[in-house]
DNA sequence: CTCATAATACAAATGTGGTCGAAGTAACCG
DNA sequence: CGGTTACTTCGACCACATTTGTATTATGAG
């Protein structure tokens, strides 16, 4: 359904939710700690997206001690890109 | 930047938005008319949602007559997609 | 010219999500 | 135990996007 696909969008439709995504997607798991935004922003709200994300099944989050663990789901990123029209079928010119 | 990004993503974050998009995607061009949704939505609504597709560039629109020609701008799935991190690299595994 | 159709534009009402402030939980350290 | 660090949860506010209703433009038909 349309519905739902819109609704996995709106999940990483934010700066900071996207960018958390890229991090985790290029770092790996990583620590709440670590995902510290350039310029900082109040833990509760870094908090509150992180939870945004769980909730979206985006991300899996594992507690470390006094830390929580944050990593991206296997799917997370299938899911996303699924949620668009056909790609534009890449043709093998990727570094260019 | 991650701002621009999730402000694309947001633009199609939007059940009839996202519809829109896939119908031109499949369907290639086509009038207002033509794109009305399923359980249908005042003509007004949908023309503000194909305003705001227009303002981020994704679609274009011609008249033809009395009718609106909207089509699906040439790079818009490629910027869609390349707004979100790295695809699962697929596995040539499309139909399995 | 007058009327009907297709679509857009504008203004006001509505709703939802992001942000802030403060409090709460959990683990570690002394 | 009390204190500190790391993170989450709760409640309220506010800005902004969507929706609605009405008016307007543009084209074509009679």
């Amino acid at each position: 359904m349309v519905g739902e696909a819109a609704a996995l969008l709106a999940t990483v439709a934010d700066p900071i939710r996207l960018g958390l995504l890229f991090r985790l997607a290029s770092e790996g798991t990583r620590c709440v700690c670590d995902l510290q935004t350039d310029p900082p922003i109040p833990g509760n709200l870094l908090s509150y997206h992180l939870k945004v994300l769980r909730d979206a099944g985006l991300v899996t989050a594992e507690r470390r001690g006094r830390w929580m663990d944050y990593t991206l789901t296997a799917d997370a990123l299938e899911r996303l890109h699924d949620a668009l029209p056909e790609p534009p079928a890449v043709s093998m010119a990727r570094s260019a």
